[in-house]
DNA sequence: GCGTCGAACTTTAGGGCTGAAGTCTTCGAG
DNA sequence: CTCGAAGACTTCAGCCCTAAAGTTCGACGC
């Protein structure tokens, strides 16, 4: 870290040599180095949030390998059960709520039916509409990754007291409350994060 | 849960009828519904953050597109730049970074290369080795993405004073401790989230 | 009724990523 | 000095996603 370049010095530093993750704090100090106008703080909130999500997606998807699906037959299990009671959506609306085109959930269901997670069939009333049901399979596998889930997610938040762990939830929600109003639509690819 | 369909009721809760994005509010109380053992205190961090950092990442890729350059790419400028000094670095060591395969870097900087963002040539020491270097155009589309994205960071924590900026960062860099001290290994799939 | 518009999903082409196999170079043991 | 092993990147096959057409129905207007 901190690789300090001396004039006279010829030690041209061959990459990949222990360079080594750096720390979030020398990527704060490092941001300051190359971007004068930055706010620290505000710079340590942001890199903090996207490593934080990095790792919770790498342990997320730890955790549904090991129950045999991925996490993205997660992500359509959790919208199905989140939406309640008969656990029925369309496709379109599936997609719109995951952030993904129409046409990846029509392969992603394929799938998702082929393993019995989700049944698909035509709506009867109106049949261009298709109806994504979850199956009782499907059901059983999300309350098991919902129990490793909670597991990590206690874990993660271990060191923070109750009074911490609200505040940190207000907040975020704060945070969350701003950037919904300003971008109503629910869409939006979802790349990669730092 | 047998859907009773009366006669005079085509009130079928069609799916995708006005369904909407539920809010973080509403997926809480769902979550509740749905599986008793859960602190709903500890949920609202976890998804406040999930969300959170999904419109981050739709943000970031509007701003990035603007400018020409995919999200992936900026990535891979921003590893460069906060290496500093010369900002070089190898493929395997950028992938590393960026939490992807040494494969996937292959092409990314094949394209890169294309573009004129980096540049990429074998170490003369060691000829196994490639050293993948920033061009000055690199760096000037880095610093062009770094303005567009602090104006909206610090759009985004307007409503927080300082103290509670400074508190919110201390309390997310404890928690990033916490999986980065469990999990040291940097690398990982990303996947996409809720 | 009938034609057109529009909505909802599916199909198709192309790009990016993963995992596994392959290539080239360096290092160490005999 | 030569051979085997390990390291660093690249190539290849396959999967998933996006964007841009299709395809199929339902809704209206005349």
């Amino acid at each position: 870290m901190a690789r300090v370049i001396l004039p006279g010095m010829p030690e041209t530093p061959t990459p990949s040599e222990s360079a080594s993750e750096p720390t979030l704090e020398e990527q704060i100090a490092a941001y300051q180095r190359e971007f004068r106008d930055l706010d620290p703080q505000v710079e340590q909130v942001v890199s903090a949030l996207q490593r934080l999500n990095r790792r919770m997606n790498v342990a997320y998807g730890r955790q549904t390998t090991t129950l045999g699906i991925s996490n993205a037959e997660w992500e359509v299990l959790k919208a199905l059960v989140l939406s309640g009671a008969p656990y029925r959506l369309g496709p379109g609306e599936l997609a719109k709520r995951l952030g993904l085109t129409p046409a990846a959930m029509t392969h992603r269901i394929d799938r998702m039916a082929a393993e019995g997670l989700v049944t698909r069939e035509r709506d009867e009333n109106n049949r261009v509409r298709v109806i994504v049901e979850l199956t009782d399979e499907g059901r059983e596998q999300w309350l098991a990754a919902m129990r490793l889930a909670t597991v990590f997610e206690e874990d993660l938040l271990q060191d923070l007291s109750t009074a911490e762990r609200h505040l940190l939830g207000e907040l975020l929600t704060r945070l969350l409350r701003r950037v919904e109003e300003a971008q109503p639509d629910a869409g939006g690819r979802l790349t990669d994060l730092d």
